[in-house]
DNA sequence: GCTATTTAGTTGCATATGATACTAAATGGG
DNA sequence: CCCATTTAGTATCATATGCAACTAAATAGC
């Protein structure tokens, strides 16, 4: 805490570029700006749109509970998104048979379709951004990833419950 | 571009959870989130204001321009950070000598004073992130940061082309 | 079984962000 | 020199995002 530090010692330590957070940041805006063009330019899809499309597809029909735990995404989010999907048919709703607030969120045939034509360009981008790395490397930085956000979380965690 | 693939080796192949776009983004979000509460919390800094700060106490005094380029942000996002700075006298504006149009920030004493405060706090979030990594790891995940970046930024350039 | 609490989902609000359009100053071509 | 274009910075608008408050349905405690 009372580190004899220099105020150009912690400029020295301190190089933005360096800093990982930024990098980060950096980074993924990047790649979301990119993939976030390319559905919304083609498909009309939002990403919170297409990661639903995304795991309806994998996983089946789902209620709205399970895409936020799932996806990882704020309630509202999920949502909006899901209403946005509902609108053009590419997601039906029917009612949950033994709870009356929650309803199963499903790909349609035309969501199906559109998942399908998707799917093959969103691995083309990630194959395009990694070419060149390393299955090795790549696998490192899902896991390097992975530490941070469950860090990053502990952390948060921390500070709420004081 | 027509490649055999099914349905259902599509589904296969796309896992969300597996797919780099995303997890980059997820991580990305909950480092942010937690600097972006810290900072905000504790000094009433948002993000862009803490970077142009770090930089300004990097590199000296230097013009929006400038500091757009350096740190990569909108120049509307350094214009609105700026002016949060400059009001609340964390910076000073000086007019360029030889352009009328262009202002010089420099950081005041008050403001020098806050990096030096804040620069040591944002290094333990650096470190606690990254606890348990080894050297190597940390290199290689900001080396393999930067190729993402630079591969999403020409992908997106050629997009812009056509 | 009835009230209190929890949970699913939506709406409203407040803020962040960026693209676009604008103003004012500087540069360049003739 | 003067007009056309470019550049620095700001303002306006449209959208994204998330928190908080709300509605309606389900569960729990007694």
């Amino acid at each position: 805490m009372t580190l004899p530090l220099q105020d150009t010692n912690a400029a020295l330590s301190l190089k933005l570029d360096a800093y990982l957070p930024f990098r980060l940041s950096v980074a993924s805006n990047a790649v979301s700006g990119l993939i976030a063009r390319a559905y919304e330019d083609r498909f009309g899809l939002t990403i919170p749109q297409w990661r639903l499309i995304c795991v309806l597809a994998e996983d089946g029909p789902l209620s709205q509970v399970s895409l936020v735990t799932r996806t990882g995404m704020d309630k509202v989010t999920v949502s909006r998104a899901a209403q946005g999907l509902t609108k053009r048919h590419l997601v039906g709703r029917s009612d949950h048979h033994a709870d009356g607030r929650s309803h199963l969120l499903a790909l349609s045939p035309e969501g199906g379709h559109l998942y399908a034509e998707i799917a093959p360009l969103a691995l083309a981008y990630e194959a395009a951004l990694i070419a060149g790395l390393a299955p090795s490397e790549v696998a490192l930085l899902k896991r390097l990833l992975g530490r941070l956000q469950t860090a990053a979380q502990a952390l948060a965690g921390d500070a709420a419950e004081r």
